[in-house]
DNA sequence: CAAAATCTTGACCATTTGGTCAACCCAACG
DNA sequence: CGTTGGGTTGACCAAATGGTCAAGATTTTG
């Protein structure tokens, strides 16, 4: 008799309102972190009441750690992209623009992470050592390959990708200081081009 | 009658707790938020108890507000120090440097600034318009004065300073996802020539 | 349409949190 | 050596917080 679980197909007030619940504690979670994010908050910020945030999250950590999953998939989609086979130069220039873009589109879920970080990972360090470090390796064995190959300027790949991350991700994490200092409400206006000169400068071999 | 204010100097022991205090808090801020900070973790840590946390200061609040005001000073000074005389490649890399030995010698300093800015900057907003952005804007005529008289490659001054904030704070305020990519103890281990080389590339005039 | 299953919530609870206060300690000084 | 003033704290408080539960409202389904 096998008796596995019966999966029980989510109903359509299911999906509703879990979706409503998650967008909600991103909302909350992205400012003010875990420890600061209240479940009044998210159950506001919902339009729900907090019993019935609880109907369908076991509890604040658990809504916390479903993010943080959902987020992992796509915080490392761009770096999986880098395809070892095309050209190196444009392979990384993509990849520069993917992070800009998602910085762009998805600042919540950037500052959830930086949060996460900056907090020393407590929720997520096994999972950056499962997920993250493994990719991070082989895309710096691929990068190391190609500069071997002369394709790209010697420099450590390790730290071209904290660049990468830092300047791109720098303009969702600190948009408030940006907003400030650029007097505008877009999000990274000009940054394209920079970023790309930035890293082209880098990583054009010096042969020519 | 002047009666003004007489200050009073503050007692050694009002001076050491006092420290104490703001040394604890800059921990527990850091890392947590100011929401997620609470008053029992910072007298903990401070080795006080919390009604005599409250003696020394109004609330929680105005630990908060002391260390961000202190912190306003030491985070301006090395722009402040980029001297409008110098050779231009050579300021702009000192200023680099600066920064990143800033990072890995107060990262808790980087953090608690990367909270209050994740966080909308709530309580440094004012701070940013009044102080901060008089600066970035003078030192951003400068570095356009420089590329106008070609002896710097022509970029947007105001990303290549965001680029050098990110590019260096990341080490400390994303310490924690280093660590584990790197698999070492060690702050930032060989980021300064990296860093040097990648603005170096970016900011040397084609004209060579 | 009625029973069954799912969904929703007001009232409640224990703990935590920022903050108060009266009493107590203790070194300095006349 | 007793007084005085700064320094310290146990006990306490009201509000906020994560979470529970039994009872009702609503939807699904036979």
């Amino acid at each position: 008799m096998p008796d596995d679980a019966p999966p029980k197909a989510p109903s359509r007030i299911q999906l509703r309102n879990r979706r409503r619940i998650l967008d909600a504690a991103l909302d909350v979670f992205a400012v003010h972190g875990y420890r600061g994010a209240t479940l009044d908050q998210i159950a506001d910020a919902a339009g729900l009441s907090k019993p019935n945030i609880l109907y369908y999250f076991a509890g604040k950590e658990q809504i916390h750690v479903t993010l943080l999953n959902q987020l992992m998939e796509t915080w490392l989609d761009p770096l999986v992209e880098m395809d070892p086979g095309g050209d190196p130069l444009e392979e990384i220039l993509a990849y520069v623009q993917r992070k800009l873009d998602m910085a762009r589109d998805l600042p919540r879920e950037s500052r959830l992470f930086a949060n996460e970080i900056l907090q020393g990972a407590p929720r997520m360090a096994p999972h950056l050592k499962a997920d993250l470090k493994p990719l991070f390796d082989e895309k710096c064995g691929i990068i190391q390959s190609w500069i071997d190959a002369g394709k790209l300027a010697p420099i450590d790949p390790r730290h071209l990708i904290f660049a990468i991350w830092a300047t791109t991700q720098h303009y969702a994490d600190f948009g408030a200081q940006i907003r400030v200092l650029l007097d505008t409400d877009a999000p990274a206006p000009g940054a394209d081009p920079f970023l790309q000169t930035l890293f082209t400068n880098l990583l054009k071999p010096a042969g020519r």
